[in-house]
DNA sequence: AATTAGCACTCTGTAGACTTGAGTGCTAAG
DNA sequence: CTTAGCACTCAAGTCTACAGAGTGCTAATT
């Protein structure tokens, strides 16, 4: 438990490989701060932090030494004469220095893995369900990005006739999802018609990628022609519709738990309203290279006291969607970033081996 | 404005229809102290009333006339000498006998006119963006429970090849919802057996209720029949999943504004995320023949201090789910009450029309 | 040269005393 | 029935005092 008594020079004189390197003592000092502070939401004193280390020292060193640490950065105080509050800096350090990834990951991930062993049904149902799962596991709010579908061909177009007047447009991708849309004929079409029609779209279509249904095909009748004009517009207005990708929040209500001021609640939920913005968010920071982001780390000032931790879905390797956590700088870290990592790849392996399901 | 100055006789005595009856002047104060309550969130007092009401009587005699509402359980006093809140009671004669339905709802019902002329595209997306508008348009959060599938026909059946050994099963229902599950087969299946199954499937169902889909066609062919037992058990789920509303939640954050104990907050965002119960709510409110419920009219305790409004949807007619805003009990109801009643009214047009649609 | 005991200092938070202001209820007179 | 007048109550704000937690500095210690 206890870090090794190094007696080394005091700051950044090591020979360390990394310039922002901190001594032994240092970083066991802010691991004390953040760790303290992360439960108890409150400034940390020099003699908790001697409590909480077991390091053989006074007080007054542990002072001294975190009024360096306050003088990088890595700390701050609320006011004189009270304890210390990490900054972004040191959350920053904490999470990339001194936490254990896999460390008690167990307990979680068992979670997750009966939750996909049981799960079933269509696939927006699992992300939406996966979603909940990680805003349960953790207590913050969780964030599901579905994958776009650029790089998906058809799998087949299909119109099915709902009244005599209307038809129903169908896409289907090969990843198993749907596009439809509502299209009127404007006056009574014979159902074989439609069928002809309907045919002549998938025959053009299947193997297709979905951009490409902007052109439409000819037909030599022209009843026939008519219904593809017809249905023409709603298709192409359907290849822009499935380019965005679908956002699931997940427990929301956690945020109300995180936060004590209701201002602060109010910002973060009506950022969270705005799907665009989640999902820019998120690829920000994943794009970034970063699984977190801490405070002011991403750009968006409504949520500078917010962290995010962000894992990435992946289909047969290839990067589509990502999961998200939505929680106070000073959240647990260590097991957010645990679950987020778990239901992030068990995810990817359950969109991976998409039309693999096997019945229980 | 100012109430005509009638001497009726004081209390209960007046030859009305209603048994709870209040004299014109107290009914006049009742909607001065609810008014002004609503606007200030503070306890208003007689001098208050008399300046909102313009009656010619002193404070005195006010505060006589609030003693006896409070005395009624019209109003109570949140401490000695301060001044009156409406209770649940209150709201509910200012409701039911002190509100104009129709008053000023003209700019409110414009912009959903408005809103409803230039949405376009698929039913969720309809529903979802309705949510959004009455959200925006009140300020509460808003819920809209989409109509239930249990009476409709099914227009098509198929099966479309996603890979070698596994299939996308769709369901179309006469009301443009389509219904889904992928399928594994287990071993490779020519694309032509799939396509007999697909056919018959299609020639076995069209037209008939979804709940028939539990029983499984047969087919002369072994290996078309096996497509079909393979199928049988994903199409029977899908009738059941069909059987649920969904549920799309508008504007949460606007909670965060109505209440300020951020205990309050969590509690009813917390109720927003269980669908089934949002669900059952609505449905209660709306089978007991209300448009309102207050305070704990409705029996659901965490939700004591919001009031619920509901507007029923309608698809020709019949009853299709409904639409909902969640508020504190001192919301603005003439309002609110009238942005419900429209959304309600031109989303039960349009789910109405469906297949009707003009392209613009 | 690092450590530490001791001490003065700063700031928050709490508790009590006091005041102010809004509001009530009651009573007696119009 | 109304109302002026008055005594009373309570919340909220202001002020003071004070304890507690914590810091920074200095001088002595190892």
């Amino acid at each position: 438990m206890s870090a090794k008594r190094t007696k080394d020079s005091a700051s950044s004189g090591s020979a360390g490989e990394q310039p922002t390197e901190l001594s032994d003592r240092r970083s066991s000092i802010l691991e004390a701060v953040v760790s303290e502070y992360i439960q108890s939401a409150q400034p940390v004193g020099s003699s908790h932090v001697v409590a909480a280390t077991g390091l053989n020292v006074s007080p007054a060193t542990i002072r001294s030494e975190m009024a360096q640490l306050e003088h990088e950065g890595y700390l701050t105080q609320p006011h004189t004469s009270a304890g210390r509050v990490p900054t972004d800096k040191g959350y920053r350090f904490f999470v990339d220095h001194l936490t254990t990834p896999q460390a008690n990951a167990a307990p979680q991930v068992k979670k997750v893995r009966n939750f996909f062993d049981h799960i079933h049904g269509e696939m927006e149902h699992v992300l939406e369900e996966s979603s909940n799962l990680l805003a349960n596991l953790t207590s913050y709010a969780s964030v599901v990005v579905a994958p776009g579908h650029t790089t998906t061909e058809i799998a087949s177009v299909q119109l099915v006739a709902l009244s005599a007047t209307s038809v129903l447009a169908l896409v289907v991708l090969s990843d198993g999802t749907v596009e439809k849309s509502t299209v009127d004929l404007g006056s009574a079409v014979d159902a074989g018609i439609v069928a002809d029609a309907s045919n002549l779209l998938n025959a053009t279509y299947k193997g297709a990628q979905l951009q490409s249904l902007n052109a439409a095909p000819t037909s030599p009748s022209a009843e026939v022609h008519q219904v593809l004009l017809a249905v023409k517009g709603p298709l192409s207005l359907l290849s822009k519709d499935a380019g965005e990708s679908q956002v699931f929040v997940g427990g929301p209500s956690k945020l109300a738990d995180a936060f004590d001021a209701v201002e602060t609640v109010r910002s973060v939920l009506s950022i969270l309203e705005q799907q665009l913005v989640v999902v820019s968010l998120l690829r920000d920071v994943l794009s970034s290279g970063l699984s977190v982001a801490i405070g002011h780390e991403h750009g968006y000032e409504p949520l500078a006291s917010c962290a995010v931790i962000v894992a990435p879905l992946e289909i047969d390797g290839k990067p589509a969607g990502a999961v998200g956590l939505l929680g106070p700088t000073r959240m647990h870290y260590p097991a957010a970033m645990a679950a987020a990592n778990a239901v992030g790849q068990e995810l990817s392996e359950r969109l991976s081996t998409l039309g693999h399901e096997v019945d229980h």
